[in-house]
Order: structure tokens, then C-alpha cells, then sequence
DNA sequence: TTTTACTTCTGACATTTGTAAAAAACAAAC
DNA sequence: GTTTGTTTTTTACAAATGTCAGAAGTAAAA
């Protein structure tokens, strides 16, 4: 079993979630320049998550159904985030804060190795997601993220996929054409 | 004191180091497909760990002096790895095996939390690299790495330091010239 | 269902970046 | 100090991608 999804039980377990929040469509979680250290499972729905460079939007991930999401350089810094979080459709999330979230952590050996566990995961990700970003043909760094993650390019709207795959909705319109 | 540079100091206290290894310039310490589960400190010289993409070579970062390098992607999951890490001078790295190094590092609870540390700044690292590759204009991509990493462009030559940053050397002439 | 809003596609065009080959500059080796 | 190898710059040119505006298609809201 793989370790986010073993944490996600064990927070179940242990009924840690606080609230749940609920938003509409195009409705942001989180802004820019806000502090934001929970930790947030999607329930339903899905988002976006992105930072905004010289004027431009790049998508930096998707969240959906039983993913966790969270703004994770304020979660590790506790300093304010350059991060957006956007529901991209009616969206609710349950939320554990970051307090609560580290005490549950530290409260075990085995859990202690889970979270080792996943971040040495996210780092692999991260070194994933830099080769797809070193590609330069646009018809590979589309098919290298469609091969590892099919799911992606059902429910989001190619606007938002392009732009995770660094490139113009027309670029990816043209892919696709092709 | 940042945490790779207490771990570093620990390593020497405890003269965990095995062998310690020369590589002329040019020279490889390890190619695509090996199984490379070492960690090297580099004591005089530098290096660059790159993967090679349909028929591109790609540079993920630069090794120097007082850098711990390793096949990360090797190193967290056993298994072989795309690297190529190559010495771009003469240049001499310490040793130590994966075996050695993890059972150290679970030889204590300071050196756990020092562990997750490193995992987290690591995986921050990895987020800033990431906004650099989303960066569409390579003036603004030079930029920004400029301004963190200033001692990358003294001592590497431009071609690979393009390749780090996704563009030609030509490119990269023609920005400086700018 | 009808209307409205949003997303995708298309084509003309501009711009940027890559390609290739050569010259110039620099560094290393003899 | 001369030669040799390597890196950087330069130029002309080609190709790819972005920009813009409008049309078409699709989904959401009334």
C-alpha cells in the first residue's frame, strides 16, 4: 500500500479531520501571499494549483477524489505561500491543520517512517515532473504526462493542462489535431 | 546551521568515509543504467549530473566542493538510474555506501529529524526548479538563477550551464550580450 | 429549452528560438 | 611560446511556437 494512502486511512481512524469546506466552481481555496499550512482532502470535485510569474499562470499541479492537497512551501516554511488554489468544479475537502497534523505524525515510529516515506515519493515526483519540464518537443512533454497520468486529461479543461505542460492552449490544440 | 552541513560534519566526526575517488575531467562517475546507491562529497572540483532525453543531454545540477552528490533517484529506490554524473574538471569525492550511511543515520533521533530536514529542503529546492523550467522567457529563466545561484556561472562553462537552463548556448551568448 | 458563459479550434501572422557553419577567443598541453 | 583542443560568439536562415481575433463547439445557468 502506498504511504499517502495509509496515512489517509490512519487520519480517518483517528477522526482528525476537522472541518469540511465546501466550494464552487472557480472559487480560490487560497490566495497568493497568505499563510496556509493545513493539510486538505478532496472529497469530491477538483482544483488547481498554481503560482503567477511575470503576469503568467503555471499550473504546478491538479488535486481530485482522494488526493491530499496542500500549499506545500507554507506547510514545510510556515511562511507565506506564492501559491493560488482554485476549485475547478463544485469541490468539498475535509481539512486536518498543520499543529494537529505534525503531533499525529510524531506520535509514532511507524508513522514517522510513513512521512519519510512520502517525501522521499514527492521527491521522485519533483525529479519526474523536471524532466518533463526539460523536454523541449511539446509533443513529448504531452505524452509523457498523459502515459503516467491518463486520468488528468479527462476532467480538466485543456486551457489548465496546457499550461501545466508549459505551453499555449493552441500548441495543445495542434497536438492534438495531429 | 543548514542541515546538509551538520550531516556533513557528523559523517567526518565519525570518519565514515571509505574511499576516496579521482576522476580526470570529462571522466565519468557513473552512466545511464547503472545501479548507483553511493553518496560522494566533493573535495576539490566540480561535476555535472545530467540524463540524456531523445538524444538530448539535459543537466539537473552542478556538483562543487563541499556537495554532497548522489544518483538520487538510485539511492531512494535501489533500482538503476538515468543519471549520468560526469566531472567537468579534475576532481576528487569521499564515499560513503548506502548501507553505512542510512544505518547511520537511524542510529539517532537527531540524525532522523536532520534526515526529514534535508528531505524537506530538498523537496523546496525542487519547487523553485520548478518555477524556473515553467518560466517561458529564457532571459527571465537566467535571470532567476542567476540571482540564487551566482557561483554556478563562474566556473561552469556556458554550454552546460544553457542546458541547465533549457536553451542553446546560443540562446544563452545572446542574452549575455543583452 | 433557451440563453449565456466558457472552452476549443482555426488560420494568418509575428516573433522567438533553434540550426548550422564559421570565426574568434580562450585554455590546456606539449 | 606554439600548437592543439575547447568554448563562445556571430551570422544567415529555417522552423516552431506564440499572438490575436474570430468561429465553432460545449457546458452551465436561467
Amino acid at each position: 500500500m502506498n504511504p499517502i494512502n495509509f496515512l489517509i486511512e490512519k487520519l480517518n481512524q483517528n477522526d482528525l479531520w476537522m472541518d469540511e469546506i465546501h466550494l464552487e466552481r472557480n472559487e480560490y481555496l487560497k490566495v497568493k501571499g497568505s499563510i496556509d499550512t493545513n493539510i486538505y482532502l478532496v472529497i469530491t470535485g477538483s482544483l488547481r494549483i498554481f503560482v503567477i510569474d511575470e503576469d503568467e499562470e503555471h499550473t504546478i499541479r491538479f488535486g481530485y477524489k482522494n488526493n491530499l492537497i496542500t500549499a506545500l512551501d507554507s506547510f514545510l516554511t510556515e511562511k507565506p505561500s506564492d501559491f493560488y488554489i482554485q476549485a475547478l468544479k463544485s469541490t468539498s475537502l475535509k481539512v486536518i491543520d498543520s499543529k494537529t497534523f505534525k503531533s499525529f505524525i510524531s506520535s509514532s515510529e511507524k508513522l514517522q517512517t510513513i512521512w519519510v516515506q512520502i517525501l522521499e515519493s514527492f521527491v521522485l515526483q519533483q525529479m519526474e515532473r523536471e524532466r518533463d519540464l526539460l523536454t523541449s518537443s511539446p509533443i513529448i512533454r504531452y505524452q509523457r504526462v498523459l502515459k503516467r497520468s491518463p486520468q488528468v486529461f479527462q476532467e480538466i479543461p485543456n486551457k489548465y493542462i496546457a499550461s501545466y505542460l508549459r505551453m499555449t492552449p493552441e500548441t495543445l490544440s495542434r497536438i492534438k489535431k495531429s
